[in-house]
DNA sequence: AAGGGGCACATTTTT
DNA sequence: TGTGCCCCTT
């Protein structure tokens, strides 16, 4: 049987811009601000259309009108329109926008969210069809691995030799792409544990129906299995959804692509927008095919591409295009502009020594722009990896220069936070088995592994959740006297707070659950320097739960969101990396880090050829094309990796930047290390071969390569004397790298002042402790 | 159950 | 080089 719709039959407001639609003669003033493509792909709004909408073109105003004009024009009330994005931060977006163009009755969408928010939306209306329960939980990565563990040590299987996190992302990359344990090729799973990879993926499967539980993959999974195995069920969406909006297609996987597929068969209407040039998420299952197939897949599909750019200078834009082109799996499109600004900067190119001088750089750079009068909210490095980060850090930090890191670990995924989630997930759902072992000794109490294995057993023979089996061995001599009473205490706890569940406000309940825990005090105890750091987010997540109406509300929205976002409002400088800056501009951005093997990253090189190259590039694309006004890039001759120093050739994607629209900083007359190709390297940079990339030794780009490295060697010892300089003061002064007077930070004995250095020995006065030598490498900067 | 030592590992990240 | 994880010891 199907679920009732939600039964939230739209109005149509008498007044808003439906009302003012309806004359005739001028377009409505939210059709004009568009220009003629813009247009074009808001008013095409019968059959398939794909928006190839290029950097900085409009694509969110063109989505959010299109909703705008689709609900003006009355082909559809809000509830009609499915409107899929990527991300939460995506979806918010769009709504607040649609909000004020078409105001309150933007609350009547209720089917604008992430694949994954809709997936589970409809998958709890149909839950019992998939052999799920409609309160089914949502497990997140951290109990995928943990319940993967299990499996595998279930089957008997050595887990270091076949660690569930690889397990994890086989699973992952079948779910990707719409394969369930049936459907993965015999073939396709030899490569794990022997060839048992498939069996384990249904044993895990079967877990998860066992726990009545779903991962993220399975949210789009089991809506395949729904529509392909009930058609009534699917047909009931297909008269639901009289249009479809898809935001990003470029990043859809195969199974969201399928879901998408099988949801449009009904009325057609499905309008995708994208970038093909931006698909930079191809190693997490993205399929940049879909974006390029999409006219077949889609008879008759109108492609409107937006190619006007309304971002970036015509330098920029110029630079980005031309390194673009050198991509051959791409539809094709190239940005203009119409804005004429004869300052416009060129993109520099510079190059440093090594990553500290890099640092430096850019960081002058920063302060010269600074003095300028320009706001460092303005500014972002765009890093290709996290570790390149922190050369940028220290140097900022030395500098005192504001910055912030964006990205990193996220706040719901914090280790106390997803305790603490634990606690309340199991008051609220008390068949949560993962949830359950994951706090059942955190804090401590003397439960340990042989009583929860115990516990696990007897749940397993009963077939009954865990805590029910803790319940029930409570009241049999099975478990040890001590562990018993424990154990106890901690069922009658829980089944005190489940009782309050309805009486008292959900955040005071939060907050009296991990009082009366335990765990609250046991971060109190700890005397580890991030432990205040825990409680003021455990705080925070109360504060943030009151928002809630409920605490199950709470958990539900919680399951799918990853971020808080906390607004920052002081002036600092970003630094991220490539990956989080799509969707975002910057009036000035710093491109370090533009060197072969960490950009184009050796990895994606060995792993996915040219395929990877391309998505490389476009990464390289999607940094540029972040710029409004000023993109720099650097490149550093030598590099620390993992401790040891390489030293590094310039990206191959510096010779794919057009001569006329680049300067390069020629920082010593001796360096010569790249030519910047433009027109006659076009389509032939050096490295840019058919052949094998994983076989860079033999190849002429190798050789090249390796007689650059001689010139870019050359340019460091004859680089500025200041600069060598420093470096000499570095190495040769004294052996520690810190200074009388300094505060520094110790994991045992906390912040603290040098009051005497001998070499690598230092007194430090801790401010809790004392006087004590330690060794300098077991200090940091406080 | 806590702490230390040995060891493998070392892009990118959302839901 | 540094980290996080696992196992071993106490």
């Amino acid at each position: 049987m199907t679920a009732p719709f939600d039964s939230s039959a739209p109005v149509p407001r008498p007044g808003g811009i439906a009302a003012r639609a309806l004359g005739k003669a001028a377009p409505p003033d939210y059709l004009a601000r568009l220009n003629p493509e813009q247009r074009l792909a808001v008013e095409t709004t019968e059959g398939p259309v794909l928006v190839l909408a290029g950097a900085g073109t409009g694509k969110t105003r063109v989505l959010t009108t299109r909703i705008a004009h689709l609900l003006a024009t009355q082909k559809a009330f809000p509830s009609q329109i499915l409107a899929v994005t990527f991300t939460n931060k995506a979806a918010r977006e769009m709504r607040h926008r649609i909000g004020e163009l078409i105001g309150p009755s933007v609350e009547g969408m209720n089917w604008l969210g992430t694949f994954h928010a809709i997936g589970v939306k409809i998958l709890r209306r149909h839950a019992e069809l998939v052999g799920l329960r409609s309160d089914f939980t949502i497990l997140d990565t951290d109990d995928q691995i943990r319940l993967m563990k299990q499996v595998i040590q279930a089957e008997g299987i050595d887990e270091k030799r076949w660690p569930a996190r690889q397990l994890a992302n086989l699973i992952d990359s079948w779910k990707n792409r719409g394969l369930s344990p049936k459907d993965v090729p015999p073939g396709d799973g030899g490569s794990f544990a022997d060839g048992r990879g498939i069996k384990l993926y249904q044993a895990y499967q079967d877990r998860l129906k066992m726990l009545n539980a779903c991962d993220f993959g399975d949210l789009l999974l089991e809506n395949l299995r729904l529509f392909r195995e009930h058609p009534d069920v699917l047909k009931d969406y297909h008269q639901r959804f009289h249009y479809m909006l898809v935001d990003e297609y470029q990043d859809t996987n195969v199974a969201q692509y399928l879901w998408l597929r099988l949801l449009a068969q009904g009325r057609k209407n499905i309008c995708c927008v994208g970038d093909d040039d931006q698909s930079i998420y191809g190693w997490r299952g993205a399929e940049v095919d879909n974006i390029l197939r999409f006219e077949k897949d889609f008879p008759g599909a109108v492609v409107i591409k937006l190619e006007r750019n309304y971002r970036s200078t015509s330098h920029i834009l110029g630079a980005a295009s031309h390194l673009i082109t050198h991509n051959e799996g791409r539809l094709g499109k190239t940005l203009f502009t119409d804005a004429v600004d004869p300052d416009a900067a060129r993109v520099r190119v510079a190059s440093s020594w090594d990553s500290e001088e890099e640092a430096r750089a850019v960081g002058e750079e920063i302060e010269a722009l600074q003095r300028q009068g320009h706001k460092l909210n303005d500014m972002a490095i765009l890093v290709r990896a996290s570790f390149q980060m922190r050369s940028f850090e220290d140097r900022f930090v030395t500098l005192g220069l504001n910055y912030r890191v964006i990205g990193g670990p996220r706040f719901y995924e914090r280790q106390e936070i997803r305790d603490a989630l634990a606690y309340f997930r199991v008051v609220v759902q008390p068949s949560d088995d993962l949830a359950f072992e994951r706090i059942v000794n955190v804090p401590k109490r003397g439960i340990g592994d042989t009583t929860v294995r115990l516990l696990y057993d007897h749940a397993r023979a009963r077939q009954i959740p865990i805590i029910q089996a803790a319940d029930e061995l409570v009241h049999t001599e099975e478990i040890k006297p001590k562990t018993r009473g424990a154990l106890r205490e901690l069922l009658a706890s829980f089944e005190l707070w489940r009782s309050k569940l309805a009486a008292m406000k959900h955040g005071e309940l939060a907050e009296m659950i991990l009082e009366e825990s335990g765990y609250t005090e046991m971060w109190q105890q700890d005397r580890s320097a991030d432990a205040p750091g825990r409680l003021e987010n455990l705080k925070e997540l109360i504060r943030s739960m009151e928002e809630f109406e409920s605490l199950p509300g709470f958990l539900e929205h919680i399951a799918l969101v990853t971020d808080t976002d906390r607004a920052e409002n002081q002036d600092a400088v970003s630094i991220m990396t490539l990956h989080s800056a799509k969707g975002l501009e910057f009036e000035t951005v710093f491109l370090p880090g533009w060197e072969e093997g960490l950009f184009p990253h050796q990895r994606a090189l060995d792993e996915s050829g040219r395929a990877g190259l391309e998505e490389e590039r476009r990464l390289a694309y999607v940094g540029i094309t972040r710029a409004k006004q000023r993109a720099m890039i650097w490149f550093s001759s030598n590099r620390r990796i993992h401790g040891l120093w390489q030293s590094n050739v310039p990206s191959r994607f510096l010779d794919e930047l057009p001569e006329k629209h680049v300067e390069v900083i020629e920082q010593t007359s001796s360096y010569g290390g790249y030519n910047v190709g433009g027109v006659g390297n076009y389509g032939a940079s050096r490295f840019d071969r058919a052949d094998s990339f994983s076989n860079t030794y033999s190849t002429p780009g190798w050789q090249r390569a390796q007689a650059n490295k001689g010139s870019a060697q050359a340019h460091a010892r004859s680089a500025p004397r200041q600069i060598e300089g420093e470096l000499v003061a570095k190495s040769s002064g004294t052996n520690s790298k810190y200074a009388l007077g300094e505060r520094v930070f110790h994991q045992k004995f906390g912040y603290g002042a040098i009051i005497e250095i001998e070499g690598n020995k230092l007194t430090v006065d801790f401010e809790k402790t004392g006087a004590k030598k330690v060794v300098d490498s077991f200090v940091s900067k406080g």
